[in-house]
DNA sequence: TTACCCTTTGTTTTT
DNA sequence: CAAAGGGTAA
């Protein structure tokens, strides 16, 4: 407590680390520091910068404040501090002062999708442009290459580095072509006017490098869980606080650093200090280690987690438990498989005396959700489950997204060309690239070019090169976007309804439903494949209709800006750009909830450990502490032994944060097998994050219906026979031929998956021979993204 | 040039 | 199971 208060009025004058371990009221103490600039020091709150690790913890942060403040000082305007996350403040501040560095203002922000579609392109161009290069011969690009060109890209923006200024690596001989790609492919998102999420921070770093006075009314920053931060955004901290001379308060902790894949560093701590005591500064650091969360079994076992090797590398932190509760061991269990844990855990959630809002299953990686998912449904438990992207994936979503993009741009061809890719039939690949052509050697010529314009004048002309079906397409395409403008300029109307109806028009129109549905596989039928898509665009129509923009608003750059703006319908088009920048920011979350009824027990928690942060539950479960899962096989298979021991610590850091976020109850687990449909099983073994760890407070429990997993070694023995056999598919045949002889069947000439190819022919269940009719009823589970949600372009 | 059928292949974590 | 890639018929 007295470290709090200490943290909370060191001069602001100074610069203040705050080391705060977890459950120590880091957020408290950050809270309460905003109150008191605001309140003793008089800041006004559009002159404070608080950035926040999620936007949900700014909400929450915004909330704190506002009851502190509410008797205090009412007039305060608390909507007008200036908080979010350092990509949405940085976006913030690009679509105001944009213009000063060649920025149309009107940018989108490119996903993980587009980013890699762009790069694919790149690289297929160089390929075809290389000397020698067969025009005929289409290149094939690898997912994998993409990949490794999207890392080492983003590993520069992260580094604050625009193509010129990497600095030359000799060791690397394709760096050259590295540096080429990076280049192009900053190219080819100007030309489509975005910029991707690395682009947020890097060009809001450029932009007040050279134009520090933006921001020069700022008078102190704020940065939350600062372990977290990337080297841009530490330097956008630097120029955040360049006008307040360096008045600013970091918080975080080291121990808690789980980023590190998006080149996050906590060295930033030592930079900082380094940075600041150069410039003549007063460094003040405040440790915060008594803990009000957890009992204390609980967090000596979390210190055994993190303990040898990365304690030695900084000053030790011991945190004492200030906590009443009953001091439980921590649970500690073996299962046959993951179904046996999952049921097991959805058994201990019902028998447990704790409302379900008390508990929380934290998971690895998003896929692990579906077995756990399947058991509770199955023991009537509700449950929450917290999405991060996979919703806004799914491909009615993915697409619907794309037309709204389609209708707030006119030069968004990411936008344009998958949604008529997919809506039109008979435009296909040739079709597209002519357009694109098109539009491209128009924006080449200093116009802005127009895709809107362009396939507006294929149809009135008439243009030749394009099918009737594809011609007719296009049509009604145009048509539709033109409608859905129309509605939206259309004031008679409040904002939500028009949006409304312009959303259920371009599903109309578009035949959306339908399309989709006909893609999707059969496993559904018809009819429930239909009620997934349209629940979830209705959900999506939710989120459109109910969206309340940030309130906050930068002083307008009064240069020149606004002409251009002037012309469109600027808050029409303004909110739909403002929603687009909020999923693409992921600000919008999204819950998928088992079941509609609301009782008092509330719902259990599934979410990812990345996702828990900052949260706490009294009863926590971690499954699936097995090799290869928890730490996960990438980490265990990293060739390059540095590398590996980094992220192995990493994953330590992880599973320290997982502990730590319970108060009162810690259930681990783990299992030796896992159920699944289409991966060939394989035995685990405990996590080497458990092993040889002191276990002396762990308990093992003894169960009475510890599983079995079934017929396993006759399974073996038939899968023996089938190792000649190459493919899976092959296997799966003969296996299929072998073990359904009972049903009539012919022996598969092609190789299909062996289960349909049998009910295709016989009309029977594979499984069981009863005939087919009965629809199984299915709901999507796991919180994982579908697998690859969308056509990543020829 | 596009549509369609078949085969192969595939799970870290996220602003 | 779900989606991408490859081949071929229309």
């Amino acid at each position: 407590m007295l470290d709090q208060y200490r943290a909370l009025v060191s001069p602001t004058s100074d610069v203040l680390q705050v080391l705060a371990g977890p459950g120590t009221g880091k957020t408290r103490v950050i809270t309460a520091r905003v109150a008191y600039l605001l309140c003793v020091e008089h800041l006004a709150p559009e002159d404070i910068i608080v950035t926040t690790f999620t936007k949900k913890a700014a909400n929450e942060m915004k909330r704190r404040l506002n009851e502190m403040l509410v008797d205090y000082s009412p007039k305060i305007q608390l909507n007008n501090l200036f908080i979010g996350t350092f990509h949405s403040i940085c976006v913030r501040i690009l679509r105001v002062f944009g213009s000063k560095i060649e920025l149309d203002s009107r940018f989108k922000i490119a996903d993980e999708t587009d980013s890699k579609q762009l790069i694919k392109r790149v690289l297929q161009d160089k390929y075809s442009d290389a000397p020698g290069a067969s025009t005929t011969l289409v290149v094939k690009v690898t997912d994998k290459d993409i990949n490794e060109y999207k890392y080492f890209i983003s590993a520069c923006k992260s580094k604050a580095l625009f193509p010129d200024e990497v600095p030359l690596d000799l060791t690397d001989k394709a760096f050259e072509d590295h540096i080429y790609t990076y280049k192009k492919y900053q190219h080819s998102l100007r030309t489509n006017n975005l910029i991707d999420f690395d682009d947020c921070l890097l060009l809001a770093y450029k932009l007040l490098k050279k134009y520090p006075t933006c921001l020069h009314d700022i008078k102190h920053v704020l940065v939350d869980e600062f372990q977290d931060t990337n080297l841009v955004q530490l330097e956008l901290m630097y120029l955040f606080g360049l006008n307040s001379h360096n008045r600013v308060t970091v918080v975080g902790d080291p121990d808690q650093s789980i980023y590190g894949f998006r080149h996050a560093e906590a060295n930033n701590f030592y930079r900082m200090e380094n940075y600041y005591v150069e410039r003549g500064a007063k460094v003040m650091k405040v440790q915060l280690d008594e803990n009000y969360r957890s009992t204390s079994n609980i967090l000596s076992f979390a210190e055994t987690v993190i303990d040898s090797k990365q304690k030695s590398k900084r000053e030790p932190k011991k945190l004492k438990s200030n906590t009443k509760k009953e001091n439980l061991p921590v649970y500690f269990d073996a299962y046959v498989n993951n179904k046996e844990e999952a049921r097991r855990i959805a058994e201990d959630v019902r028998t447990l005396d704790y409302k379900y809002s008390d508990i929380a299953i934290l998971i690895r990686s998003a896929f692990l959700s579906r077995m756990i998912e399947q058991e509770l449904i199955h023991a009537n438990i509700p449950y929450i489950i917290v999405h991060g992207r996979s919703f806004w994936e799914l491909r009615e979503v993915k697409l619907m997204v794309d037309y709204l993009r389609a209708i707030a741009s006119n030069v968004d061809w990411l936008g344009y060309s998958r949604s008529m890719e997919f809506v039109i039939t008979g435009l296909g690949t040739k079709s597209l690239q002519s357009i694109e052509n098109d539009f491209e050697s128009r924006r080449g010529k200093g116009h802005a070019g127009n895709v809107y314009k362009i396939i507006k004048s294929i149809v009135k002309e008439d243009r030749k090169g394009f099918s009737t079906k594809a011609r007719e397409g296009l049509r009604k395409y145009v048509k539709t976007i033109h409608k859905a403008r129309h509605i939206l300029k259309n004031e008679s109307k409040e904002m939500p309804k028009r949006l409304n109806k312009m959303f259920d028009l371009v599903v109309e129109q578009s035949n959306l439903i339908e399309l989709v549905c006909s893609k999707k596989s059969k496993a559904k039928s018809e009819e429930e494949a239909r009620n997934d898509i349209t629940e979830n665009l209705n959900e999506l129509k939710n989120q459109l209709i109910t969206f309340a923009p940030a309130e906050q608003v930068l002083p307008e750059d009064t240069d020149k800006e606004s002409e251009r703006l002037s012309e469109e319908s600027k808050d029409s088009s303004d909110i739909l750009t403002q929603f687009l920048d909020s999923i693409y920011l992921y600000e919008q979350t999204h819950y998928k909830q088992s079941k509609e009824n609301d009782n008092s027990e509330g719902k259990v928690t599934i979410t990812t450990i990345h996702g828990a942060k900052g949260l706490e539950w009294p009863v926590v479960f971690i499954p699936g502490l097995a090799d290869g899962i928890f730490p996960s096989k990438y980490v265990l298979n990293e060739p390059n032994s540095k590398k590996r021991n980094a992220t192995m610590d990493e994953e330590c850091r992880c599973l320290y944060v997982a502990t730590t976020r319970a108060k009162e109850r810690l259930y681990l687990s783990y299992f030796v097998e896992a159920e699944s449909f289409w991966q060939d099983t394989e035995k685990r073994t405990v996590s080497s994050l458990i092993k040889g760890r002191p276990m002396k407070l762990v308990e093992k429990r003894k169960h009475s219906n510890y599983g079995r997993a079934v017929g396993f070694a006759s399974a073996n023995k038939k899968a023996a026979d089938f190792e000649k056999f190459k493919s899976r598919n092959a296997r799966m045949v003969v296996q299929a031929y072998k073990e359904f002889s009972h049903i009539p069947t012919a022996v598969p000439v092609v190789f299909t998956t062996a289960k349909k190819r049998i009910s295709r022919i016989t009309g029977l269940n594979p499984v069981t021979g009863a005939p087919l009719n009965k629809k199984v009823k299915r709901k999507r589970l796991g919180m994982g993204r579908p697998m690859k949600p969308y056509p990543l372009g020829k």
